[in-house]
DNA sequence: TATTGTTATACTCTATAACTATA
DNA sequence: TATAGTTATAGAGTATAACAATA
């Protein structure tokens, strides 16, 4: 039988919870306006531009290129047709699967990555880092990459069929 | 001459920032799906709801009630009517500063946050605290806490101006 | 048939500025 | 004048479903 989880939380894990969404929250909100003041990016298209730009020749299908920014392939083509007119990305067919769009960073794009970084890493210095030791920071990237890797392999089995309807796990 | 942050981040900085706005991403999206299902609810709806539900008289002026929440005034109004057309807040006049409103959760809106509340948490200890030990969501817990006290305290001041503006906004 | 991506459409949410009213 | 809140409005973003094309 699977473990089933209590109905509540104890107050470290509320605790827990709520300082995560808060501190995500304040953090992504001043990344947000420093993002669209800076290169007038949001921060989607800001995370499309950095992933592309780390992927191995700047370039990816669409498909990959959402896996993880966004959750939907519409929000993908949105997204990537606004990049593509401003110039910051380019799109073209892939050769081995004519179905495929391969998305590849522009020089244009590269060149605002590199115009936004300092401003972002001031904030997240400034924001997030300041109060923290080598140590905190050593633990926090343990355990929320722990976290994630979780996330990332199982679709959360609750996911589903919970709340208003108080059948127990059918 | 205020300390300046170095213009990089070292990897594990990286790693914790990556991580974070993941696992928060991840999580986020996970319960808005779970509260729409299951009360028709966004995120922010929720918080505004659980916020009041948590005040000592279940009440809260607007202003007191947008901290942390919401980041514009007329967000707030949106959603105070909105919750109030469904009956799931009230909204008053303060009688002690006629310029106030006070905001109060119904009973429809407490009977609601206790519908939600098993599919939140349920997904919160599946995908959030299944694969951490309590050491673990301890130490997530102060130092999160101490990030966002830090945050709370000071405006940002890099919020202001850096990365070059890049005005070809045209 | 399954997969990749686009389009049409409708909707939610947010932000700015102008406004009213009270302190 | 400053504060509390609303309104009008406009824009960004998202999701769903129907669609075309390739594997």
């Amino acid at each position: 039988m699977v473990k089933t989880s209590p109905a509540v939380l104890d107050p470290l894990q509320l605790g827990a919870y709520f300082a995560l969404i808060e501190v995500s929250s304040l953090l992504r909100h001043a990344v947000e306006q420093q993002l669209r003041r800076a290169g007038d990016l949001s921060y989607v298209q800001f995370q499309l531009l950095a992933t592309l730009g780390d992927a191995p020749r700047g370039c990816l299908r669409m498909t990959d290129l959402a896996d993880g920014v966004v959750y939907s392939r519409s929000g993908l083509t949105y997204q990537a047709q606004t990049l593509e007119k401003r110039g910051l990305v380019s799109r073209a067919p892939s050769s081995e699967d004519e179905r495929s769009i391969e998305v590849a960073i522009t020089e244009d794009g590269r060149s605002l990555l590199a115009d936004v970084f300092p401003g972002h890493i001031a904030i997240l210095n400034d924001m997030l880092f300041a109060p923290l030791t080598g140590q905190d920071v050593q633990t926090l990237a343990d355990v929320l990459a722990r976290a994630r890797d979780h996330m990332r392999q199982g679709p959360a089995r609750s996911a589903a069929p919970r709340g208003r309807a108080h059948r127990s796990t059918s």
